[in-house]
DNA sequence: TTTACCTATTCAATTAGTGAATATTCATCC
DNA sequence: GGATGAATATTCACTAATTGAATAGGTAAA
């Protein structure tokens, strides 16, 4: 068997988290996905696309789905959070994100979610993450090659980087700073 | 027919980079693509993939390939840039990138080619990226929702992407103001 | 001469992603 | 009341992207 464990993408956890609030349909899921001012900031996910998702989340033992039948609508699969996809989502929520690349699309979907289902838990979340972020800096400044009158390649895309985390960092410490309470839709 | 013309992605535009400085086989390509002081720092692509997108490139008419035999080392398949391919990759290269996500891999890429190919354009190139990221700056704040006191997922992402794109703004600075010289590897 | 690593490419298999197809219900217009 | 089209709900077939392993000769060193 041996099932290798591949890491869950940000729409993978996000069918989880609107799964937490309650059973539902693949139809609905991907209205709540693709909400403009919601999750659908973030990025897009074509319907079919979502549904594969599902089952793959199934078949690994996170959502467990059911055949409605015997009503107005078109039959539909309701799907449900088991208690391993319970847990994996919580575990997921409360980490801050291990790598810059994941900010955009990771960290974001957990304050989504914080804010609506433990917004006492978020001050923690951004303090953390905040944190990493610096010791993302340091581990930037620490590679910088020894100053020479001449700029390299490496040197460029150091710079970039430390650049793109300092707006991250200044962004939380914006969020932290201004004591700021996300509005839930 | 009707071939639907896919837009390339970072790494096929880098091989046509390479390609631009003369025929090459696959894997010396590879050794060029992942170099960790050259496109290996924007990104990484194991060796069977960058093979799938040579064979891509060469359906498209972009690179062509001949099989070198007769030789002391095992056979391989040369390839070269065809005349569509370099006037694809000259266009690219001197075109600022229409998208912040493309940021990361697709402006790195040309600074990359640009210093060694094309040093005397790098100038051009910066100023008008320059003005196309103050133009992404000017969109995010003409869609700031009129202020109110609670904070809503839109500011927040709105914010985030803003000091991202402050941070392009900042580096590009950075790069003009120092008249930096980007050091060809 | 065996071992191990480097060169060079291909292949089979998995996973991701898209567009179109299917089928039912609901609202609206003439 | 019957036609039309939009909304609901899911599945399917196809293509593209990605991975790990397989193949196979060459070189260097023990």
């Amino acid at each position: 068997m041996n099932v290798k464990i591949l890491p869950l993408n940000a729409s993978e956890y996000a069918l989880l988290g609107f799964l937490k609030a309650g059973p539902c349909h693949g139809y609905e899921l991907h209205r709540k996905l693709t909400e403009p001012d919601g999750a659908g900031m973030i990025w897009g996910i074509k319907i079919s696309n979502m549904y594969a998702q599902l089952d793959k989340l199934e078949r690994r033992g996170l959502i467990s789905g059911r055949l409605l039948e015997n009503e107005q609508r078109p039959a539909r699969t309701q799907y449900s959070l088991t208690a391993a996809g319970k847990q994996l989502f919580e575990e997921w929520l409360h980490q801050p994100v291990r790598h810059p690349r994941d900010f955009r699309h990771f960290f974001f979907l957990q304050l989504f979610f914080l804010s609506q289902y433990e917004p006492e838990a978020l001050d923690s979340l951004v303090e953390r993450q905040l944190e990493l972020c610096q010791a993302w800096q340091q581990n930037l400044l620490a590679a910088r090659e020894s100053s020479s009158n001449s700029i390299d390649f490496a040197d460029l895309t150091n710079r970039f980087r430390h650049s793109q985390i300092q707006s991250m960092i200044d962004w939380l410490f914006w969020i932290k700073s201004e004591k700021i309470k996300i509005k839930p839709k």
